[in-house]
DNA sequence: AGAAGGACCAGTGGTCCGTA
DNA sequence: AGAAGGACCAGTGGTCCGTA
């Protein structure tokens, strides 16, 4: 089998979060809303009422489906490190820091960050290993079924939604560390939050798309060995298209209009499409 | 907008097909079955009591979507081909043909059938230009999306169940042309129904597999451009694997028990995995 | 019986929003 | 307020099985 290393630093630091009551309220069939955001179609949800209450740990024995993994054979409510009072882990939330730097108190870095996504990328190459023991077939993303292997390998602190947040900053790390670690020193020193410095990211990555010439931001995630195995964030790719279609339109304006003050770079994207 | 071109050759020989009632029983509550075929976790299903009944044609005016698609301008219910009484249209059934043959009386002939394959690649294209025209993620196989397109092209002949069942023929035309014709005319010869050929298609692919050496069917697949736009049937997939596995074992007994009267190419494989 | 395809269902990609 | 992640949902891959 394959045995399954959990690296010792991405266990640092757990916070805690009460258990899950879950009592939604069900919206009534307001078919009001008309609610549309840029985004397009965002229905008004509803959201099932569910009790459902996780248990405290998965019923041993029961090896259910295929994905069996090696486990570290810890019995009982293991009371994770001291932490007080009954309450389910949740992960610090993170910090800007420098590369290098550690998080004091109860935050996560950026390393730390960066590290999560490479162990993803490990938790694959083994999901991928065993398929193909299997004859079965072979995913070349982090797909769910990643995201359940890690967690039964014991890695509870990956989890989908919170990859997928910050893909585009890892994207950044990865194609350009030097402009990735500016950026960090910079938010950090002017005393920005996450959600600052993980909005600043689109922009290098945009330029990287534009220098590159091709605006195919599918391309260039697929070219780097670390980066290919993550899915283009949907944000990302839309503002590649909107500021490749802004290009274009000025330089269509400019060439038809006056006498093509932009760049000669903007030119040769003049009406590439359509 | 990019134009459809519907193959005049693709509207051959329609069949009638009654409205459909879907009066479906409802299965109780039957835990019963413990139905474990050789594919495994088979339960059984239930299927839900609907009345859905197909309008004879979709609402005009009513653009829900955003595949939009050039239809030939025709009104009011089309009674397809002075086709007798108001029945749902379903294509012949396919006979073994040899190349260049054209089927006759109410039958489909094999090219026919590859030339369906073509065409869906031909709409995959389509929208793949489609999305990056708009700059949204693009399908790099023939997806639900592109006979949802299809469909909507008017290629209404065109539907995921048939074109996954026969996805292997395809494959062994596109793989080996020679042997592909060798075994359409030996079974039309004998008289064999299109099921039996169907059948018989697997060999000679598997064998494929195994004369590549890698036994990786999916590079086999992707390799080609015809064929790489379609998904690897399960079937075959556990055909190459279990061959694969066959052969490591044969292999494996034979040169620890007798002194190996297996043929070389077979030994090479001992123990290739674990 | 041999075969075509509507329609189902488990598990996916994507991310909202109840939670703290 | 800023942030982590359970859980939802529309649309997918896969193919069964009611239909003729």
């Amino acid at each position: 089998g394959a045995a399954i290393v959990v690296d010792a630093l991405s266990q640092e630091g757990l916070s805690e979060e009460p258990v899950q009551q879950d009592t939604r309220a069900v919206e009534g069939a307001t078919d009001a809303g008309g609610a549309k955001g840029n985004m397009g179609k965002k229905l008004a949800r509803q959201r099932r009422k569910s009790t459902r209450r996780k248990p405290a740990r998965k019923p041993r024995g029961g090896q259910d489906n295929n994905e069996e993994v090696e486990e570290d054979g810890d019995d009982e409510e293991n009371e994770d490190e001291d932490e007080e009072e009954n309450g389910r882990q949740r992960e610090h939330p993170f910090i800007v820091t420098e590369p290098g730097e550690v998080a004091r108190g109860k935050k996560n870095g950026l390393d730390y960050l960066f590290h999560l996504y490479d162990q993803c990328r490990e938790f694959l190459i083994q999901v991928q290993n065993i398929a193909k023991e299997r004859g079965e077939k072979c995913p070349t993303k982090v797909t769910n079924q990643v995201f359940r292997y890690a967690k039964k390998a014991g890695a509870s602190y990956i989890n989908k939604p919170k990859m997928r947040h910050y893909v585009h900053c890892y994207a950044l790390h990865c194609l350009d560390e030097e402009a990735s670690n500016a950026l960090r020193r910079a938010f950090k020193e002017r005393g920005e939050n996450v959600g600052a410095w993980r909005q600043a990211c689109y922009g290098p990555l945009v330029a990287i798309a534009a220098r590159d010439g091709s605006w195919d931001i599918d391309s260039i995630f697929n070219s780097h060995p670390r980066l290919s195995v993550w899915y283009i964030p949907t944000r990302l790719r839309q503002l590649c298209h909107a500021q490749r279609s802004r290009l274009c339109t000025v330089s269509a304006a400019s060439s038809s209009v006056s006498g093509g003050e932009t760049t000669s770079a903007a030119a040769r994207h003049h009406r590439q499409h359509h």
